[in-house]
RNA sequence: GGAGGGGUAGCGAAGUGGCUAAACGCGGCAGACUGUAAAUCUGCUCCCUCAGGGUUCGGCGGUUCAAAUCCGUCCCCCUCCA
């Protein structure tokens, strides 16, 4: 009941890792393991990128890739132009078409990075044909109105509003999985926990349309949490974006590297595709000798090279080994030029009050808040904690006559740049 | 439709005429300690500013020298009755 040479089956694999919450039919596990499946998940246009938050299901799509099975990963192009209500707390705003067209092509590049033997489809392409009536007749009629409403999206919102567009959603995400069954063969629908409700509406579409021997399946990986409960994903600074404008290939790296020991193991088993017996070693490692940070910077080293690849691995690296494992003050030039490669650097011409560089850095709000910075000791200016809130960055005390480095507490760097 | 309760800073929650930019808790930021961890301790946490100023307590309008606090009105939420 196994095949290519892994003793576990795939399901039991994915407990294993804590990417499994539920499956619509028990009969799944065997079929894993007997047939080639092809399976698709999607991910809405609501945003020119994802962020590690969405990371969860195209790792499940890795590990069912790796044995064999078919992956379509899905563009919402068009259903990005109406909102899921899943897992939302109120109805949001419509975004332009211009904006979701946009949105839609980002993510066709960068779901391709994560999966690259994936398929790729928008379902923009299908749902723009429907006439309002077609789709009443073709689809609308499978839907009872009492099984939308029992759907968690749907419930939680009745109290706080929820709009008809949102609340058809769930027929336009299952009219997804239709035209993948039909078109694709697609037998398989995965997900995070949130999307259960979406998933099974698709099933029941399926079955309706199809016919009761149009056999297809549902399969959710649970929400994120940190061993202290709290969501998984947000950050101070708000999400860890995939895309490196939003979220540099170092600040990348830094997130997972200061990820607490109580949590590495997880996430490594959660996002790696690392043997469970490699990340047993780790999670001894760290037992024996946590200050040495192994797991974190092994989970750190392969996401990031992951998602941005060896080059922006190697950045990352390169600057947390110039930030933290050595003065700043000591590197030369050039290391000086590579180590902040990657970090946007603000350029002045001429000299600029500290007040003005921070803000210009985005380590401070306003010049108030800069003041307090300053005050409360945060501040270090190229290897200095600065004391005077008056201080002005000149080219002279610059390092190499061009650059000077500013941190804010502990991790949070920028950088100011002279110009001729 | 009727009766009652409620809407206070990111969240929770005090405050019922001036001493209140508003207790306290959480969250966030920073400092100490460390391992770029956790826990702990300390400081900051409406906005802008050099001193100092500006705008807040569901919306609007009043009373008052002075209102989150009193009055009117409107909006929203909860509970019970019809």
């Amino acid at each position: 009941m196994y095949k290519g040479g892994n003793l576990m089956t795939l399901l039991e694999e994915l407990r294993a890792r804590g990417l499994f919450y539920a499956a619509t039919d028990d009969a799944l596990e065997e079929k894993l393991e007997t047939d080639t499946l092809t399976f698709y998940l999607g991910a809405d246009a609501s945003a020119d990128s994802l962020h590690i938050g969405h990371l969860v299901p195209y790792v499940v799509a890795r590990h069912l890739a790796s044995r064999g099975h078919k992956a379509i990963l899905l563009i919402g192009g068009g259903t990005g132009l109406i909102g899921d209500p899943s897992g939302k707390k109120e109805e949001r705003s419509l975004l332009d078409e211009a904006d979701v067209a946009h949105n839609a092509e980002a993510l066709t590049t960068q779901v391709q990075t994560l999966l690259p033997e994936g398929t790729i489809v928008n379902n923009h392409d299908w749902i723009k044909n429907y006439s309002l009536i077609g789709f009443l007749r073709t689809h609308g009629k499978h839907f009872g109105i009492n099984q939308m409403l029992a759907k968690d999206s749907v419930k939680t919102r009745l109290e706080s509003g929820l709009s008809f567009a949102e609340f058809t959603y769930q027929i336009l995400q299952s009219v997804d999985f239709l035209e993948l069954h039909k078109n694709h063969g697609c037998t398989l629908q995965i997900g995070g926990q949130d999307q259960w409700g979406n998933i099974t509406a698709g099933l029941e579409l399926i079955r309706r349309a199809e016919g009761a021997e149009a056999k297809a399946y549902g399969m959710v990986a649970p929400l994120l949490t940190k061993a202290d409960g709290t969501k998984f994903g947000k950050t101070e600074e708000g999400a860890v974006w995939l895309s490196p404008e939003r979220t540099s290939p170092y600040a990348f790296y830094q997130h997972f590297i200061n990820v607490d020991d109580a949590d590495v193991i997880a996430r490594l088993k959660q996002f790696t595709m690392l043997p469970l017996t490699a990340i047993a070693d780790l999670e001894r490692t760290t037992d024996e000798s946590p200050h040495l940070r192994e797991a974190q910077r092994t989970l750190a080293s392969e996401l990031t090279r992951y998602i941005h690849g060896e080059a922006g691995l190697q950045q990352a690296v390169n600057i947390t080994e110039a930030l933290f494992n050595n003065d700043v003050m000591s590197l030369s030039e050039a290391e000086l030029t590579m180590a902040f490669e990657g970090i946007d650097a603000y350029e002045v011409q001429g000299e600029v009050s500290l007040l003005d560089a921070l803000i210009k850095c985005n380590l401070a709000s306003s010049r108030r808040d800069a003041r307090t910075m300053i005050n409360q000791n945060a501040i270090t200016l190229n290897g200095d904690k600065v004391e005077d809130d008056t201080a002005v960055l000149t080219p002279k005390r610059a390092l190499y006559g061009t650059t000077h480095v500013l941190r804010r507490g502990k991790k949070r760097y920028g950088v100011v740049r002279h110009t001729r």
